[in-house]
DNA sequence: CCTACCGATCGGTAGG
DNA sequence: CCTACCGATCGGTAGG
């Protein structure tokens, strides 16, 4: 239905994405998604050989995209305090700019068929894992730099996952002002720096 | 296929909310229900005129009970400290007590077919802006009483809007330690509580 | 609470 | 990339 983006590949990708996400795995239908493409079902077929390979492909590249996009936006930077100012710009931003990628990886974490659960587990552990180590490893900086005080670098990286996972999910259940998080970023990222520092954070957002 | 609570309407809901908190709505059939209930499908349609009825009545069930919960931990306590923290022990006990009451919640704040969309949405609103009330409310309390500075009450109840939400999200997305939230709640409220009034709180969490 | 049945749609394939 | 088709299953109803 939507030409923007060229090839059929680059359209099914997309529209497979919108659907999925807004409607569920089991909730869109082949047919639904050859429709919002302009083909016949049967054609998808020669681009994945089932609906699950699709739901995966998405999957990897939703991780991908995320993964990319958060990691770029520590790099070169020299504070803890600023690096995760970055980071959560970038969480944030690219939620909004992405978010069908979000939408897939929500559902991917929630509710998916029993016979790809083991699948789609493996893939989410993988990023989910190596996102982990970085985590640990900027708050163990953090420590070392007297930037943050405390030792309990585990309990740090945490308390800002369960930080960036409540900012991503929270604008789908408050069903009024879903900008509430943007407008109020600076104020959030205010309370979380000081609750981990003790002390009020140097950095302006840009958001 | 489980016999514990007697009626054919208790096992009923109770397998229709443990098979939709797991494979979806759309992932779930009426079949797949009756098979678990120990009935033939068309039995079924003696308590609900429809599938989405069905998920309705659930989500107004796990609604319901979830708001009683965490209401309840807030009556008769004095500091707003204190409230927060048991509040903060009711959420969390309450989402490992009842998993399938959160399965519905965030299956019904997430995909869902365009038809019940609309139903859903109302529903989940309705509490939630009674809900935001309350936190609201709350931190406007804490203002007064001093117990928190600053003045903007809004930014406050969204903070912890956040980290509850964050809480009750990471051990879906955080594949590997799901007790990670769990054993670690007590350094997460005090950073929390750190970032929001600038003091160590004196509660002892007791989970 | 059951058997028997409805039209519609599902994911997927054959063959071109 | 299409038409034509497959068996299976979907939500739901009739009638008892």
């Amino acid at each position: 239905m939507d030409d923007t983006g060229s090839t059929t590949h680059d359209k099914l990708l997309r529209e497979a994405a919108r659907l999925f996400a807004s409607r569920g795995y089991s909730g869109t239908s082949m047919s639904d998604i050859a429709h919002e493409v302009g083909v016949r079902k049967a054609s998808l077929y020669n681009y994945y050989g089932s609906k699950a390979d699709l739901l995966i492909a998405l999957l990897e590249q939703s991780l991908t995209s995320w993964q990319a996009a958060c990691e770029q936006s520590l790099v070169g930077i020299e504070s803890v305090e600023r690096r995760l100012a970055a980071y959560l710009e970038s969480a944030v931003a690219f939620s909004r700019t992405h978010p069908q990628a979000m939408g897939i990886i929500r559902l991917a974490a929630g509710h998916v068929p029993s016979e790809l659960r083991r699948r789609v587990r493996s893939l989410i552990a993988r990023h989910e894992s190596s996102w982990h180590r970085t985590l640990v490893g900027m708050f163990e900086d953090a420590i070392e730099r007297d930037e943050i005080p405390g030792n309990d670098s585990a309990a740090l990286a945490l308390f800002w996952s369960v930080f960036i996972d409540g900012i991503l999910v929270n604008p789908i259940f408050a069903t009024a002002k879903t900008e509430a998080v943007v407008t109020n970023l600076q104020s959030l990222w205010t309370f979380f720096w000081r609750g981990v520092s003790g002390t009020s954070p140097h950095t302006e957002l840009t958001i």
